[in-house]
DNA sequence: AATGAATGAGTGTTCATTCAT
DNA sequence: AATGAATGAACACTCATTCAT
């Protein structure tokens, strides 16, 4: 029973790194079993298809972004220039950690045969997340909320959570193309990060 | 010989639509032959694999990048207030017109098995044209360029180019989830961009 | 103890229900196990194999045939225009309540890969059971047996025993498609085999 | 072109043995395209599916089916101890020669998962045109047709198109369980028909 | 007597690619 | 330049059977 559950997991494991390796269609159900070191039937007694294999991955993804945001709204519930960085450090090992999940899920949403996709679904959630701190905020410092609320959506998604994605997605690309450290990376990015998105917000 | 041409572009163009609704390893040579209206061993008579459409596509996007950078630099060779709608509209309507292409690329970059992907080239390639802009402006402000050359690699890439990206991406599925205009999304991108990316340009 | 015994007969049973409804090789012992309600390992401890489980089930059919045979030659040792319709209801009986194995044993009678089956076997016992009867008959009445035994055994094969192993494969589907009740498709049943079958033992 | 119409006829043919011999459930693609000699994918280029292979097999079965009671309706319009044996030659010339294809839509049609079936389809309109020969004779010698439709339903189903099936699936094994040539036996069972089945038409 | 987990060998089906014309 | 037919190598998924407890 101890044993069945880490079989499970180990499937899921390898599943998530073949994904990232070769897309889902590209992966290979026998490839799977053969890393995961089982049987490929027991693939198939533990999920019902390739697809739910996904489907649980994603949604791994979710909880996992959930609890996040969750914790990330009791340590800083607000934003000011003291706890950038906490954020951008929590929001950076989120995407560090679950980076292979990410890039599965980016290459997916970027199919067009759908009408939404889990990064817009990821996307909603952490936006909105976001937007409630930038709403405190301003009712802490006394100040009105600015009506242009959907401008504030597209700020916190195209320029507030793509460069987190951008980062699971390239970073070891860019750690080899511009041979340049995991830690420099990052704190580059950070700098980057303050002068662009965050700065918008201290006006 | 007219109609090879057409015939050849027309598989070309077909196929660029499947590998974007499909992805790469989704979408199907018999497919691409049904649509495109001609014989699947057709295909093979122009292309010698399916890979090599994907290339064939990829190169495309290449040349059309180069084109664009290319006009960019006649049209606005420095960074000034005045000229950034111009170049606002300049990569918005790029990356529109090619969203096909860059959903493909994307999807392909995210694989985890290459050392670097045609995202990353396109992000040099592009990025060092946008470097270079800028030192010119200081040149021509009297300046001296920053010395911290990464710092806006990483800019560029991160907060400058992915929102277009991004953009090229999502805009459908914006414009279905949010339920906002074409114009309306690229009205506001564009005032974010400005007092995110753009503003760091300014110090 | 008891509940073993009831246990293997309850595997027979949903055994014996899903062979007639999808076939032996379209019947998928995972399905008998979770219909039965038990586990599917337990059906190895019971049975060597899946064909163990039909091999059970068409013995059980052949004594049921044999304690009918011999009850019938008890209850009706020859035939008379008087037992008819006692004799009559016996077989109609029998592949009634045995219609299910029926059905099993016809679809794998129908193969074309096996020298004899199942239902060439079961002719056999029955037949010469009802040749018996005929043969004493004629004593009983003083006449002489007619000496083409082929003849009888043709006639009882394929006019005598066929009509019943047919109302057993098609009586519920006669009932759905002609909207005839059970009682009276076997009363017309009856009727019909007086007038052809039956009446060629009265010349 | 000529090849290709030959190829899925061969395709056909093997395939109609194949499932004769070990059952529709039984039988392997692998084996019908090895057997055929032709590649398993070619198959797949033909059919949409195994289940399709078989629905055309016994979509066969049906226009012989039809065309053979035409030409009865044609050589033999109505019963008469004249025409007997030409009616029966026709259908044992027939079930012999359709006999794989009858064996595989009796193994089916025993199949307790579906209301109706390709028997019971098969007896509708050979019955049903055997009946209107029936009431043709009637009105050729001026007598009233018997008005108990139901009961000549009955019969032609159960005495009168039974022993035919029967003489398909059970014809091999008669002749090698009972030492018996192909013409013994035939001409056994006209005795035999003529006696019950036949007999109960002349009243 | 009973079960959850595991497996080898297959099973129908698909796919990119090639051949012959 | 174009096509219908053909193929080898997979591919996702299944199945009867067994193991360990």
């Amino acid at each position: 029973m101890r044993d069945s559950v880490e079989t499970r997991a180990r499937i899921l494991k390898t599943a998530e790194r073949i994904f990232s390796e070769e897309g889902f269609d590209g992966a290979r159900v026998d490839t799977i079993a053969k890393e995961a070191g089982v049987n490929k039937a027991l693939i198939y007694y533990y999920f019902k298809s390739k697809e739910e294999i996904l489907e649980t991955i994603l949604s791994g993804l979710f909880e996992d972004a959930k609890n996040m945001i969750i914790r990330s709204a009791e340590n800083t519930p607000d934003i000011s220039g003291d706890n950038y960085r906490e954020l951008f450090d929590m929001y950076i090992d989120f995407v560090t950690k679950n980076r292979k999940i990410i890039k599965i899920a980016v290459a997916e949403s970027a199919k067009d045969n759908k009408k939404s996709s889990v990064i817009m679904e990821l996307g909603k959630i952490i936006v909105n997340a976001e937007i409630e701190k930038i709403r405190r905020s301003y009712n802490a410092k006394g100040l009105h909320f600015p009506e242009d609320e959907k401008e504030l959506l597209v700020m916190e998604f195209f320029t507030g959570l793509m460069p987190f994605l951008a980062y699971a997605l390239y970073k070891e690309q860019w750690e080899s193309v511009y041979n340049i450290s995991e830690d420099e990376l990052r704190e580059t990015l950070y700098r980057v990060y303050q002068k662009t998105h965050l700065a918008a917000h201290l006006e």
